[in-house]
DNA sequence: CTGTATCCCAGCGGATACTG
DNA sequence: CAGTATCCGCTGGGATACAG
């Protein structure tokens, strides 16, 4: 009740915030899903080791020399991407060769897909060198992007969108 | 050259890495989208300071307090975002009040969008605790999340995704 | 209210050396 | 080829105290 009542002149206001009742109640803890997911792949390594993921590559070699990371680092955080269920480590013979194994996303790993694409995707807007690696659409060739939509399927601007508490929440508050 | 193969019948393989000639080649530096986004939001106070921000937040005692970071730590991240153009300083006066400021999303700041969406879409897919904060279909009220398409608008999944070198790149396409 | 200035610690990530 | 072990510097972020 306590929170200012945006202008609706106000251009650079993207989000209208409703019916907050108790916003700052829902502070602490482990309410932000975005925390929750930079838990697991908050660092600078685990979104690069992914990216390559997404790149296709698949062995420690070939994901420790593109990504630039050092053994150790590499090594370390891939293990934590295994154990946190984003990669399987998977049993891999070459004719002639011992069984070695590959890292390969599990289906929680490809759950990223659109976050990665998004990171790319504004990444791309940013001041760099051009050229590098893209992910496209293979019917195409047209890089991909990432678009917000509802759970409803409608498609979704910033100016349609508002923050509230979820009805979880609304629910969970009793306890 | 030295491209391993694809086998094509692996289930778990998301990207075919089509016409990778030098692959190697495009390791170093700043060629990753990834890695340059990760340079301005890289860190779990700027992301978090930016969810506060999606949520309608403006005045520094709002975004420090709802997101649970130290004065020294917020105050050091907004400094940085606001000279990394993501968020503006704005002035703003209450009646009866003296001149403050407040921090709103800039252009680049509202483009985060996407990724935003699709880092919380992804978060809410994690064990952890129901409820909080969530950004609706104001026309609906159906949680936001974030799809994959291309850049001739068409549905992308990751079946139908390609990871090549990109031509040229300068395209400069939405605003 | 909106920060700055210190001190401190934990974790990330690089470098190097070593193992199966 | 695929890691492990050790050391070490850098920075992120918390706590506290102070300032305009």
């Amino acid at each position: 009740m306590a929170h200012t009542q945006e202008p609706e002149t106000d251009l650079p206001v993207v989000t209208r915030v409703g019916r907050f009742v108790d916003r700052d109640a829902w502070t602490a803890e482990g309410w932000c899903k975005i925390e929750r997911a930079l838990e697991l792949v908050g660092t600078r390594s685990a979104m690069i080791l992914l990216r390559e993921a997404f790149y296709g590559g698949r062995r420690f070699d070939e994901l420790t020399r593109r990504t630039g990371l050092s053994d150790a680092v590499a090594a370390k955080r891939l293990k934590q991407l295994v154990d946190d269920g984003l990669l399987r480590l998977q049993p891999y013979r070459e004719p002639g060769s011992r069984t070695r194994h590959e890292y390969v996303l599990t289906e929680r790993g490809r759950s990223l897909f659109p976050v990665v694409v998004a990171m790319m995707s504004w990444g791309a807007t940013l001041a760099g060198p051009a050229g590098g690696v893209e992910l496209v659409h293979a019917g195409c060739g047209e890089p991909l992007l990432a678009a917000v939509r509802c759970a409803a399927g409608h498609d979704v601007t910033m100016a349609d969108t508002e923050a509230q508490l979820s009805r979880d929440a609304k629910r969970a508050r009793r306890a």
